[in-house]
DNA sequence: CCATGCGTTTACATCGATGTAAACGGGTTG
DNA sequence: CAACCCGTTTACATCGATGTAAACGCATGG
């Protein structure tokens, strides 16, 4: 078989130079039609396509953007990964998908391109770093932060509001009079991240309503999957005094506290409500099916592809730019619905 | 912030050639002790990294290689990500993940490099294509198949044992008195894909136990997701002569039937059993849990990575492999575990 | 003291595509 | 008919890293 062709195997076949064949590929606008079509005749003969390595190495550009999340395994992520990629693919570019496990030091090789400088771009959702880590990194690499909004702000970023959503999710459960609202994988101090902004939004609708605020019902997880989940619930309905909802910041841990529940012989909605966040798949077929905050994914995905392709194109692009996503309760039978 | 810096900056740094710098890098063996040591400072000191594109352009290679499957949000296939990632980060290389959409188009694109030749090789999980497109692939990019096997055989394989752990599984629910099993998802005719070897195994379990097979119990779907099992499960139960156990042919399809059985006040495993397929994290955390069939998914991954780094070093090596991967039957509530 | 040998280092060319600037050629115009 | 213009095409250099082959330097042996 022979080897892949080269630009300069088309030059000679069309009988132009490999600079005009280039100027066809990449619709330069003064060349003749006559010679746009020998060349594109070439080209589809010989089967040639472009190296991107060559490419990169005169352009700079790779047309791929990595997107860097903690898990894949993660619902909420592969769900999110699916439109970034629908989205890139839209406007002509490839997503390397990376994951970080959460660790520290695979975030910042994400900031930093991977050693590799393999793409023009990250979208990042940080589990660990720092806002003064975000801050530090290297300018050469535009990036997007998805989550929690970056304290120092140096980086365009796209999220929700988070302590509006977790209000809005413990004004729902008060509403149908629950009182004693634990929050799975809470935090009532540290730094601002995902889970104490909504654990803040869940305190401010549990005082708004007058409601002392106990932050023995915020507990902590060691990460956001089912087990951890279940643990929990596990724990809190063997308390003296169990707490009547569980706000579980994510639907993995929602999903298995409804089973701890069962386990224990709870029901659910009568004996206590359950919510979760982030609206997967799985918690619309749950049983019983889930309560929960649901961010609108495509339109987080869609417009952090946009900065980031904005950034690409020019760097100096105007000021850093924060993109509030939408986001909607959807109820259902873990809360009566 | 200075321009990133290449090898020839180290080398003047260091006040060496940048051959040598490149020699350092590559941990060629005649390099003096002292030379080393001042290149490793000059490259600390500068920050450098190689650049990608110009040792790919060089050495043909890039360390990237591709693992194309249907859907992400299957978490089958996130789950083996994870696993693909991890060992390919293991062995120094670096995974590009793509989803095909189960797209013959794009699965093609898969086999052939996505037209941009960015990885060294591709693990490929084909839905769509027939063995005949697989074997016209391009011999210059190594692939691993995964799933079926495909027919032609040229290519290298990793996959289970499908007849005989769909086999196993209708035993399982036979040895439980169960006597008429639905399959969902399950094909008695058409290209020996997944679908049809799974249904394969199931009908001799059938046979074998003397009992008659019922085509009309097989029932096809559109995708392999929760929906798809909740209406087939549903459409089931309301037939004149039901099903007494449904062989689902992945955990979404069974977890979706359980939803459907629930909302039509049907108790598993009391009234019906339940089985899936993949052993998803899901499955242990659904009520009630799902009794399924568990591939081997980090032998799965371990031996897809093996394989292809094996092709990539050296293209010529050996005749084809098809290496089958192990698997379990885990019994949980859903078949009375 | 020079020749030889071996281990280390370097100069140069090269991978493929494309930016730059100059060359080319056909048509206008004075 | 020459000077000129402008749109098209080309020659050449370049991006960064590395293979090749030759040069270099130090040590040993004749």
């Amino acid at each position: 078989m022979a080897a892949r062709p080269r630009i300069k195997d088309v030059a000679e076949y069309a009988g132009v130079s490999p600079k005009t064949v280039s100027n066809v590929i990449n619709d330069f606008e003064h060349v003749s039609d006559r010679t746009r079509a020998a060349v594109r005749e070439a080209i589809d003969a010989l089967g040639y396509r472009v190296n991107l390595a060559g490419r990169q190495l005169r352009q700079g550009r790779t047309g791929v953007i990595t997107l860097a999340v903690p898990e894949l395994d993660v619902a909420y992520f592969s769900e999110l990964a699916k439109y970034v990629m629908a989205e890139a693919d839209r406007r002509g570019r490839t997503v390397l998908l990376h994951q970080t496990g959460a660790v520290r030091e695979r975030e910042l090789a994400a900031l930093h391109g991977f050693d590799a400088q393999f793409c023009d771009g990250v979208i990042l959702s940080p589990l660990s770093l720092v806002p003064r880590e975000l801050a530090t990194r290297d300018r050469r690499l535009p990036v997007v932060l998805l989550g929690e909004r970056p304290a120092g702000g140096a980086t365009d970023h796209v999220g929700i509001d988070n302590v509006r959503a977790a209000r809005e999710a413990t004004e729902h459960l008060l509403s149908r009079g629950r009182r004693r609202i634990a929050v799975i994988g809470g935090a009532v101090r540290g730094r601002q991240g995902t889970d104490r902004l909504r654990t803040d939004g869940h305190r401010q609708a549990v005082q708004a309503a007058g409601l002392p605020f106990d932050a023995e019902l915020v507990v902590p997880v060691d990460a956001y999957h089912w087990r951890d989940g279940a643990r929990a619930a596990a724990g809190l309905i063997r308390r003296n005094d169990p707490p009547d909802a569980l706000l579980c910041l994510n639907d993995h841990l929602a999903l298995g506290a409804l089973r701890a529940l069962h386990e224990n012989g709870r029901s659910v909605p009568r004996d206590l409500d359950v919510m979760g966040f982030d609206d997967i798949e799985a918690s619309s077929f749950s049983v019983p099916s889930l309560t929960t905050v649901a961010p609108d994914k495509e339109e987080i995905a869609r417009t952090a592809v946009s900065l980031l392709l904005e950034r690409i194109d020019d760097p100096e692009s105007g000021p850093l730019r924060d993109h509030v996503a939408g986001h909607r309760i959807m109820v259902r039978e873990s809360s009566g619905g």
